[in-house]
DNA sequence: TCTAAAAAGTCTTTTAAAGAAACTAAAAAA
DNA sequence: TTTTTTAGTTTCTTTAAAAGACTTTTTAGA
């Protein structure tokens, strides 16, 4: 929710705290976990004075396809036909933008079953073992 | 992180046990809780017999590009230069998917400076006064 | 310039959730 | 048929989250 509110243009305390109504020390405590894990940063409101603006790194800006999916799903299975209560506009365009969907490099829409899950770069030996045990047998 | 084992094909509730390390009541109260939200549903794994099988339902298998974009964040931001544990691989191809992302209807990808949150089809009445006053006024 | 209100937290107490470990009943396997 | 595994539930302890009062600094207004 404190992301949501981050896109919506909001950054300082007391914005989150209104818009929220959640208690100010779990407020607090969620704004430092989001500062820490790199999320978030604090930014002087002007130079010299001791009073800042929570904005996002470029770590942060990268969620926003979540946070969107999030929202877009709720509005698909939570609000359904009673519609949206907000709708994302491409600013060039005025029109609503696409749904978040995973697609293959040559664009084709993917489902789960379209998809595959395989060991990356890092991947632990047991994850590669469990991976090569499971393609040599056809059960499971 | 039980969705994301479902995504995997897992279904039981000692798969989820062994692969999440975590306590069993918890794991029970939140796979009641995914199900008592509609992203889970119990199927029985053979006519006639009590034992049963977590299985996504159409509104959970929606939140794939969400568990995936989760994946993806942290593949690129967490694990960075060292790798990506898990790949996600396009079957029919068995190439790497697309990074989840915004895309317009014209197929731009959009960033967040580039789209605007409007009031949608059942926002409520002070939202449309809010935006409809930030509208009129330049500053905020 | 002084005052009052707002902003941005912190501190203390209460409540809820998570974790560990033991217990139970049914189904599968040996 | 006996043993193991599965899929939980129950009870107790520990940890984390929430609520609400309190504090200090800023800022806007008289």
């Amino acid at each position: 929710m404190i992301l949501r509110d981050v896109f919506y243009g909001l950054s300082s305390f007391s914005q989150f705290q209104k818009n929220l109504d959640i208690a100010r020390n779990v407020l607090s405590d969620r704004l430092d976990k989001l500062i820490e894990n790199g999320i978030l940063e604090l930014q002087p409101v002007r130079p010299g004075v001791a009073r800042y603006r929570y904005h996002l790194t470029d770590a942060g800006r990268d969620l926003f396809p979540l946070v969107v999916g999030l929202m877009q799903w709720g509005d698909k299975w939570v609000f359904g036909s009673e519609g949206a209560p907000v709708v994302l506009v491409d600013r060039e365009q005025g029109a609503p933008i696409q749904p978040v969907a995973l697609q293959a490099r040559n664009g084709r829409y993917l489902q789960p079953r379209d998809v595959e899950f395989e060991p990356g770069p890092s991947a632990a030996p047991e994850l590669v073992a469990w991976y090569q045990r499971r393609q040599s047998n056809a059960q499971d």
